[in-house]
RNA sequence: GGACGCUUAGCUCAACGGUAGAGCAUCUGCUUUACACGCAGAGGGUUCAAGGUUCGAAUCCUUGAGCGUCCACCA
């Protein structure tokens, strides 16, 4: 890296690839990215953002950058706001993603199931891969420049959290917050465990509509098999066809090789009489809704359909046939019976699992369910109630707000939450069994049954895990030391902002609403920002089978990371989906690169490269204009950043450094260090806007203005790296604002018009013409800056005037109420001259009228702010004074 | 069935009640010693539709259309 020579060679292009590796290894040693270790860091004031961990199922993809360029752009902006920034990494086990992939991948391999392995042998091979994958993930992370605090680095499966998971389950044990209970669960028959409700995706399909003779009646169902294990048939109570049969019972016999059935009528409100026949055959054992009607109801359960997807002894000859296999077949015995009336199609939802995206088995279980609605001892409020406040009350705010809604919609429709999973790579449930069946939950390994009276030492742990979601849910205390009471915890909790996808609102951000109001008392965090799905260019989600998923690793060589992140960043909002595709990035990287060589014209072009902190005093026009929108776009960049709006402060940046600094001051510039008067003020003002824009880039694009730093105060006594410099001054928006100033932009327009007549009088871009400024009460502020007119018009001889005629044979233009005027002669084509000019007469005209028409309104000039009214008059006097010149330009020509 | 979002230049997006903007793409010129990953200039829009509110609507209201997402779920 070169380390800022006093007229430092740089490469014409910047090449992230050269650089950013090195940068990130010395930010990592400089021991920063820890709060502790930055100067003074132990009194500054905490700003804590917990990485979500990401699964350790392999690589990152360009959501996960998504999430880094965002965490990192808050974490390093307010690092040198002077916050103790604290950002904490890790990853999640993922409990059935991590085992499927797993499994997946022996079964491939080596032909086995984790059975045919073993529990202890598996779970080594889990362990296996999840280092290996954790590996990568590392080093993606390091990849997309995170300022992450490696110290802290944090996994949910390790002893300290297994430890946390364990003492929460026994406090809500000892709370009555969680019960063992046999009810109809989502049961995935691959992955042979339960899955919470929003773990099941809906799939639509077609579908056979079975109406089946069904005792006296007649029954619709989709389900013919679950028939077997029916207890009752439903009715809406209002429904006079059947209204006299509720209450009865009758025997229902499916023919020969079936247990033949009691069904009872019932009555129930949510059946719709207009579906079908307005009969629903319940079945406990196989449906939420209808174990719900079975247990108002106090119904029997016949539970058909095991855990292996098979058909149970209950289910008669049909024992062993697997669920589809037991459909066809007893479809082929009703239809032998005459007892299938008509099959009609429909099109319905097929519940699948969200991991393996295998039908979902609705059957009753014995599992753990956590109590949603029991109000808590001593709180006074359910889970569901604590969670809900913590939103309704303020103590957590999410971007955008409408999610705050959708939240509020799932949370107060909340059912049991089951968090027992029949999968081995997880946390054990911390729950024991005697031969009795009596149940003792524990800290540590019990040696006697804590049933009263019962002294079995004859204990075996429960064999299942917890939902992943139970120990991520306790990410931002867990992480930070919890159940012991750590510095960390009391001095970094409640975190500050927490930035995921609002793909997993409910997965995730609920859940740790819940648990973390529970344990802790506290809102886990202040704020949750949530940013859209990434997608490609034509719109569609990334995946795999379509094969346009964009690897982060693999842009990153191309384009560079500030690129990268730039593209992530900019273009996008909060909540909504965005897309990226490589001309996207191709773009940002030419940014990059145009930073760099704004910066590389700034450092060879002063006699002495350092820095310039002290805003310098103005000596020009354009240094006070750039001095000015300097400040204000600080001022307008920060208060976007601090409202969570970084695309729109990001393009506010972008068109200062490109177009103001490096199109129009740097152009300026030039033209004032030919000035032996003016050398070293430009020099300080260059140095000075340098300084302060790669510190305002710096949370966007860490690495090139890193680089750059190193070259502009790499001399320096005590020079410190630009991620730990502080932000720039920002001014108040009054300061900003009285410095404001419409001379400069009037200036850009003249060039702006010289330039428009030059290119369509095709005039060559080196040949220098004369020019006639005809300019009233503006002449002396062109005449102060004539100079700067002259160089970036090309015009050899210019002639700036109060009052005036056009030459002739000249060409002319309108701006401002300045006439410019261009005597090219032979050049200018009278005929085509005068068709140009009728053609901004008319535009002119029309626009006066509808001014004119507009201060004539009483309605407009009584109701209209005076603000308003003031400006349209004096656009129309100036509109009608350009108006005039082009008259009379007209009669000359 | 319920809720939400989007619809503005060819594409991606800004303008949030006062003459519709930017980037990319297109076209025309430029080896102007920071940058061709560049410079200068240009063309391109009944702001999805129809009503309404207002002196004034892309912006607010109503209705509708198309696209998308989430939730619930039908047996």
């Amino acid at each position: 890296m070169l380390r800022g020579p006093k007229k430092p060679e740089l490469a014409k292009a910047y090449d992230a690839s050269q650089v950013e590796d090195g940068i990130y290894a010395r930010w990592e040693k400089s021991g920063y990215f820890d709060p502790d270790k930055l100067p003074g860091g132990k009194k500054k004031k905490p700003f804590t953002i917990v990485l979500p961990p990401p699964n350790a199922t392999g690589a990152l993809h360009v959501g996960h950058a998504t999430m880094l360029a965002l965490q990192d752009l808050m974490i390093r902006y307010k690092r040198m706001r002077g916050f103790a920034a604290l950002w904490l990494p890790g990853t999640d086990h993922a409990s059935i993603a991590t085992q499927t992939r797993v499994e997946k991948n022996i079964q491939e391999q080596e032909k086995k199931s984790r059975h045919d392995l073993g529990r202890t042998e598996f779970l080594r091979r889990v362990d296996e891969f999840v280092e290996k994958s954790r590996d990568r993930i590392r080093n993606q992370i390091r990849k997309m420049g995170s300022s992450i605090d490696w110290s802290r680095e944090a996994y949910t499966l390790d002893a300290p959290r297994s430890e946390a998971v364990i003492e929460i389950f026994n406090r809500m044990y000892e709370d009555g917050l969680v019960y063992r209970g046999e009810r109809v669960v989502n049961w995935c028959v691959r992955c042979t465990s339960t899955l919470a409700d929003d773990e099941v995706e809906y799939k639509e399909q077609k579908a056979k509509l079975y109406f089946l003779k069904y005792g006296p009646f007649s029954v619709a169902t989709t389900r013919p098999e679950t028939k077997l294990g029916d207890t009752a048939v439903a009715a809406n109570p209002s429904d006079e066809r059947y209204k006299k049969w509720i209450g009865k019972s009758f025997e229902l016999d499916w023919g020969k090789g079936t247990k033949p059935l009691t069904i009872r009528v019932i009555g129930d409100h949510e059946v719709d009489a207009n579906f079908g026949s307005g009969l629903v055959g319940v079945t406990p054992a196989h449906s939420a809704v209808d174990f719900r009607m079975a247990e108002k109801n106090k119904l029997s359960v016949i539970k058909v359909i095991g855990e292996d997807g098979r058909m149970l002894e209950t289910a008669g000859k049909y024992k062993g046939m697997t669920v589809l296999e037991a459909r066809h077949a007893f479809v082929k015995d009703l239809e032998a019976q005459g007892l299938i009336e008509k099959v009609e199609e429909l099109t319905n939802n097929l519940s699948a699992c969200y991991r393996c995206a295998t039908a979902i088995e609705p059957l009753t279980s014995l599992q753990w369910f956590v109590d949603v609605n029991k109000k808590i001892p001593g709180r006074g409020k359910s889970l569901k109630e604590l969670s809900l406040d913590a939103v309704r009350k303020g103590g957590v705010k999410i971007i955008p707000e409408r999610f705050e809604k959708v939240y509020y919609h799932w949370m107060e429709n909340l059912r049991d939450w089951c968090v027992s999973r029949q999968i081995w790579f997880g946390h054990r449930i911390p729950a024991w069994y005697c031969p009795d069946r009596h149940v003792t939950v524990a800290r540590t390994v019990p040696k006697v049954c804590g049933a009263k009276g019962c002294g079995s030492k004859r204990l075996t742990q429960d064999s299942d895990t917890f939902d992943t979601w139970f120990s991520s849910g306790t990410w931002t205390f867990t992480t930070l030391g919890w159940p012991k009471k750590t510095p960390d915890l009391k001095r970094f909790h409640p975190t500050d902002v927490l930035e995921t996808g609002y793909d997993i609102l409910f997965f995730w951000v609920a859940r740790m609403i819940l648990m973390t109001t529970y344990v802790m008392k506290q809102v886990p965090f202040k704020t949750v920002y949530l940013h859209g799905l990434v997608r490609d260019e034509q719109g569609r989600k990334m995946s795999k089978s379509l094969g346009n998923v964009l690897d982060p690793l693999d842009v990153i060589p191309k384009y560079g990371t500030d690129a990268v992140r730039l593209s992530l960043v900019l273009g996008t909002a909060p909540g909504a989906d965005a897309k990226v595709w490589d001309e996207k990035i191709a773009g940002y990287r030419n940014f990059t690169n145009k930073l760099w060589n704004v910066s590389r014209f700034i450092l060879t072009s002063v006699s002495k490269v350092r820095r310039e902190s002290k805003k310098p005093t103005p000596k020009t026009l354009a240094d006070r204009w750039i001095l000015a929108r300097l400040e204000a776009v600080t001022a307008q960049a920060s208060a976007h950043i601090e409202k969570y709006e970084f695309s729109p402060a990001g393009e506010l940046l972008r068109d200062f450094s490109w177009t103001e600094l490096a199109d129009w001051y740097l152009e300026i510039a030039k033209i004032q260090m030919q000035d032996t008067k003016l050398k070293a003020s430009t020099e300080k003002v260059l140095l000075h806007v340098l300084e302060n824009v790669l510190k305002l880039w710096h949370p966007y694009m860490p690495f090139v203005t890193e680089a750059i730093w190193d070259l502009l105060a790499g001399n320096a006594k005590g020079k410190k790296f630009l991620m730990i410099e502080s932000w720039p001054r920002v001014v108040t928006p009054a300061e900003a604002g009285a410095q404001r100033s419409r001379d400069f932009d009037l200036i850009r327009e003249v060039i702006g018009a010289i330039r428009n007549v030059r290119s369509e009088y095709k005039v060559e871009p080196a040949k220098r013409v004369d020019a006639t400024l005809i300019a009233g009460t503006k002449a002396k502020l062109l005449k102060e800056n004539s100079d700067v007119i002259r160089t970036l018009a090309r015009i050899e001889t210019l002639t700036i005037v109060a009052k005036g005629e056009k030459p002739k044979d000249a060409a002319s233009a309108m701006v401002g109420g300045i006439e410019a005027c261009l005597p090219l002669a032979g050049m200018v084509d009278p005929a085509k001259e005068k068709a140009r000019l009728e053609k901004e007469k008319a535009n002119l005209e029309g626009f006066v009228k509808s001014l004119e028409a507009k201060l004539g309104n009483r309605g407009y000039t009584d109701n209209a702010p005076k603000g308003i009214v003031d400006k349209t008059r004096a656009m129309l006097a100036e509109k009608r004074e350009e108006l005039k010149k082009i008259v009379a330009a007209l009669a000359v020509t």
